[in-house]
RNA sequence: GCUGAUGUAGCUCAGUCGGUAGAGCACUUCCUUGGUAAGGAAGAGGUCAUCGGUUCAAGUCCGAUCAUCAGCUCCA
């Protein structure tokens, strides 16, 4: 290794690409950027040494692998953000003197700095912070880092910069930390880890999105501190193409299309948090619905259906009422006329139900695996604040399933129910799945159910059932439910933001509540495992990131109108109407356009529409007995006879493509 | 739930200094009968979220409530 030599005249560089250089000790990530290209020496933010960020100018003494970091990375881009919350901060210190700062990282999209200032921000601010940034960008500061004791720093930070947030994160997240770093720009420091740009000037595009609030340091007992977010690039044009990227997903919002495809409805007369189907909605989660039956008859399911309420000692029992009583809409009471009380939930689970039907009779050990499907609409009283459309809603359906099992059947049966999630998900297109492992947090045990080595074996087994499977997962620490590990499918709405989707979820607990049993092969009584699932998660959520997903552009079997026929004149009405007839016969979901407009027009609204097929009839078709086909943003796709167009259809619905 | 913002026609949005509300699209009717993304004309459409206050006068100013949006917190 390079360490035992001492101060080598030159050393040797490893490229990314593999190559090999050789360049005078302490040469710089600059240095090393410049000597490969110009354009490389412009575009080097930062530079990795042996797999570690440092700043770009930060001298490398040894033979060492070396990557520049440019913004075209998520850690070139991640640290740019970073940087750029610091230009923010130095903007806000000179703009608004006295104001504090707490906590101010780079985020997926941007940065914030949380700010504690005399100032109330408002939008106007904003631009006028963007404006200072782009000075300071100007100003061409260098950061420049520096290393001191932490006990130096606290009195720094309490003499000089006079910022209380920063002695805390000193005082308390850092405590064991003996040496710190500091970056300077100008009259601005920050206390940081680095590594940061070379200089201010990296800085060419801001733009400030949003003023909220946070507490500090997450804690809502302690004060409220004024958030910033923003975002910036190394160039105009890159803010551009952002600036588009946000606009079209604000066109894919599924809570826009939802309106204006008449997809479904939020009513405060109903009830906020309670989205309701309209027809068109509800065709798309029929069809859902019925593909997934479809999917589960085949794998062995079986239908049940429960009540929307159950008596509350039922979730009493199963351990619900009491972890989430404050997440629950308040129970139903009742006195008879004896004047006995009976309390009733509006049930935000469906396993008590299920649990209850499986004990309804003698099971043995020959009848497992036994799998109860339901689509299950479950009410819990989400925080208002957290309501959003229908991915986040007060009552929603889940297509949920308890499959009962023998442990040695356990592996098998997660499997069985991994492989149903990721068919569902294909089926429908989603490809950048997600995969989360949710594992208890051991540090806060009292938060869950049953027994550490209960724990240990659930948690084994979901782990030999990912890897069986080759999932391509990711570990959540303290995301477990408090019954179980589970197998979380994650997926990105249009703007960004993850949703959970499909769950898998591995229960020793509510066998042992519920006093499950099955007979086993010696005659004696054995405690059955349960795995909760449901491939869609919640229909409500999976639609609205579908709706998104897709920008309201359904494949055909989902289509709430697949087709629409578009007679040219008055004079080929009635051939519309024959066409018209035959596609309802054959089942496809059709509309007639018979309004005096001219083509062009009713091609329009169908395209706008998003219905996907245009069946196009004039005299010509009438003549031959065809149609001329469009599809929806594809264009003319040929002419057809009724017959052929039908059997065509029917095919690309049957095989859902 | 917390902090902030928003709420005007079915939709998108104007509405100045407080003086009884406007556009485009959509809708209805009539004219037009046409060939792959907007034909023309006319008409109708409003308790300015709700409730209260200030004022001679409130869409406009103030307060409360409800809802929505963004973020925080939470998520079986």
């Amino acid at each position: 290794m390079s360490d035992i030599q001492e101060n080598p005249a030159s050393i040797a560089i490893t490229l990314p690409d593999g190559t090999v250089r050789t360049v005078p000790a302490g040469s710089s990530g600059f240095d090393i950027a410049r000597s490969i290209g110009k354009r490389l020496a412009e575009d080097a933010l930062a530079v990795r040494v042996n797999g570690k960020p440092l700043d770009l100018h930060a001298s490398i003494e040894h033979d060492a692998c070396i990557e520049i970091i440019t913004f075209d990375t998520p850690s070139g881009r991640d640290m740019f953000w970073h940087s750029a919350s610091h230009i923010m901060a130095q903007a806000i210190e000179e703009i608004f003197p006295g104001s504090r700062f707490g906590a101010g990282p780079a985020t997926e999209q941007g940065f914030y700095y949380d700010i504690a200032s005399e100032h109330r921000f408002r939008e106007e601010d904003l631009r006028k912070i963007e404006q200072k940034m782009l000075e300071i960008g100007k100003r061409d500061l260098r950061l420049q880092r520096e290393e001191m004791k932490r006990v130096d720093a606290i009195a720094y930070f309490t003499n000089v910069r006079k910022d209380p947030y920063k002695v805390e994160i000193l005082e308390d997240t850092l405590k064991e930390i003996e040496t710190v770093s500091l970056y300077h720009q100008g009259s601005f420091t920050d206390l940081c880890s680095g590594p940061h740009l070379p200089t201010t000037a990296k800085l060419k595009a801001v733009l400030l999105t949003n003023i909220s609030t946070s507490y500090w340091r997450g804690d809502s007992s302690r004060e409220s501190m004024q958030r910033i977010y923003g975002i910036a690039f190394p160039s105009e044009k890159q803010l551009k193409e952002h600036v588009a990227r946000l606009e079209e997903a604000k066109r894919r919002d599924h809570r826009k299309l939802g309106a204006e495809l008449e997809l479904f409805m939020l009513s405060p007369e109903i009830g906020s948090g309670l989205p309701v189907w309209l027809p068109n909605g509800a065709i798309i989660r029929s069809e859902l619905e019925a593909f997934l039956k479809e999917e589960q008859r085949k794998r062995g399911y079986l239908p049940v259906y429960t009540p929307h309420i159950g008596n509350i000692d039922l979730y009493k029992r199963s351990g619900h009422y009491p972890y989430y009583s404050d997440s629950q809409f308040p129970p139903l009471t009742y006195h008879d006329e004896d004047g006995k009380q009976e309390q009733y939930l509006l049930k935000p689970m469906n396993c008590p139900h299920h649990h209850l039907i499986y004990s309804s009779k003698l099971r043995s050990y020959r009848d497992l695996p036994i799998r109860l499907a339901e689509f299950g609409t479950v009410y819990r009283h989400e925080q208002s604040g957290e309501l959003n459309g229908l991915v986040r809603a007060r009552g929603f359906t889940q297509d949920d399933s308890h499959i009962y099992c023998r442990p040695d059947q356990l592996v098998d049966e997660i499997c069985n129910a991994i492989d149903l999630t990721q068919f569902v998900f294909r089926t429908l297109g989603f490809s950048e799945v997600q995969t989360r492992l949710s594992t208890h947090d051991p540090a806060n045990q009292e938060k869950y159910g049953g027994t550490a080595e209960v724990w240990k074996q659930a948690e084994r087994d979901v782990l030999e059932a990912a890897t069986r499977m080759g999932i391509d997962y990711f570990i959540g620490i303290g995301e477990a439910s408090f019954y179980g590990p589970k197998i979380d499918f994650i997926v990105r709405d249009a703007l960004g933001r993850k949703w959970q989707l499909g769950t898998v979820q591995v229960d020793y607990v509510m066998p042992e509540r519920f006093d499950l049993y099955y007979i086993g092969s010696d005659g004696q009584k054995h405690r059955p495992v349960v795995i909760h699932r449901a491939p869609f998660g919640s229909m409500e959520r999976f639609i609205g990131v579908l709706i998104e997903h897709t920008a309201g552009n359904f494949p055909l079997w989902l289509a709430p109108v697949q087709a629409v026929v578009l007679p040219i004149a008055e004079e080929v009405h009635d051939y519309a109407k024959s066409v018209h007839a035959a596609l309802i016969s054959a089942g496809i979901r059709a509309e007639t356009d018979t309004r005096s407009e001219k083509i062009g027009k009713k091609i329009r609204e169908a395209e706008v529409g998003k219905i996907p097929c245009m069946i196009i009839v004039g005299q010509k078709e009438k003549n031959s007995g065809e149609v001329s086909l469009r599809r929806h943003r594809q264009g003319d796709a040929g002419s057809f006879t009724v017959e052929a167009l039908v059997d065509m259809l029917r095919k690309e619905i049957t095989e859902r493509t």
